[in-house]
DNA sequence: ATTTATAAACTAATAACGTTAGTTTTATAT
DNA sequence: ATATAAAACTAACGTTATTAGTTTATAAAT
């Protein structure tokens, strides 16, 4: 004996990406998602544990699509290459889908296995993207922060339009990571000096 | 004929910033900030333009501290020095005041002229901490962008708990600048050559 | 074909919030 | 003492999220 066939989750998670996207992620209300799935606010709960339950599953969305993205954007690719090709494609994702990038930051309970999970398919990604750097295994855990904190900063502050002065964004951005993968060589040649 | 004195701004945005800090910035309601101040929530509409008004003000607010806080910290240093210490005054400012931090980028109006100046301030005082390293003016934009990002995207990330292994994150965050620093320098040397 | 179990979707109701309109209060300058 | 102007108030409304309880539809079992 089943039950009806109603919505289901990936559904629901597609049309909040969608209104996050377009009008922004504070309007990824329940009342608005449940109108445009056309069915009554509290319908949604027996898909989604509330408002909070919504914006978790859909922080573990996006994070996954990014995963997906930044997979395949790297095939093929290695050294300084992979890691412009990595920095490019992260934050042409967050351009776009600029709600869903956001809904990324939003989980009420960042703690959460799931969730942690999505995020770690990510940061091994990019350990793997830096391995020819030839790094100890500590550097290599600073250099993953260092490339994530570089990709989320940049895609934050133009999400925000924190870059006011008309000078092209994508050389400032490239301009930025070859000064990182730069700094990388520069000090990997400094501590083979010694 | 004077009115009443009554709540002043630097009240109400000094009470704000802490719901901020200690409660989230999902807290920062009319109805707490009012109940902490000891009036009803309507009254907040004879100082504050509403809920967007409040967001808009703590914005500005926020910038003008951090600003203080970076100007501080910078006063006697220069040169790769000034840059680590700056870094460094950025993040430990996002720390002490999370929640502050997080409303610098949740206004309403990103495009409103007094958050743009008080933006344009630390800008201005970030241009002035790369001007030893004598780029050219697009360059010296560039470079800006960049350090922004990486204090802000490490800041950011820290804040959202994105770094879950335990390695010390000062020292991610010294050799992320000391990368970029180095890489700059690198830069440098590399268009001189020709 | 009929029955039945199950979950999806519903209605109704409540509490909290932001906001507006209109009234009262109160400190100050005359 | 009095008039004024703004601060603070009460009352009310619309919108949310949320809970409780009811109805409905569908897939499987008879």
């Amino acid at each position: 004996m089943t039950p009806r066939t109603g919505l289901d989750l990936q559904t629901i998670l597609e049309a909040a990406a969608k209104i996050a996207d377009e009008q922004g992620m504070d309007n990824v209300t329940l009342a608005i998602l449940s109108k445009k799935l056309g069915i009554r606010s509290p319908s949604l709960y027996n898909h989604v544990d509330g408002l909070n339950g919504l914006r978790q599953k859909l922080a573990e969305y996006g994070l996954t699509k990014l995963y997906d993205t930044l997979i395949k954007a790297v095939i093929g690719k290695s050294g300084d290459d992979a890691v412009f090709t990595l920095g490019e494609a992260y934050v042409h994702f967050a351009r776009r889908h600029p709600g869903l990038y956001e809904a990324t930051f939003h989980a009420p309970d960042p703690a959460d296995t799931d969730l942690q999970q999505a995020g770690q398919e990510i940061v091994d990604l990019v350990v793997r993207v830096l391995e020819p750097f030839d790094l100890d295994q500590d550097s290599a855990v600073h250099a993953v922060r260092g490339l994530r904190s570089i990709c989320h900063g940049f895609a934050s502050l133009e999400q925000k339009g924190g870059f006011g002065i008309p000078l092209d964004v994508d050389t400032s951005f490239r301009m930025l990571l070859e000064t990182f993968v730069a700094g990388l060589h520069e000090l990997k040649r400094l501590s083979n000096k010694k």
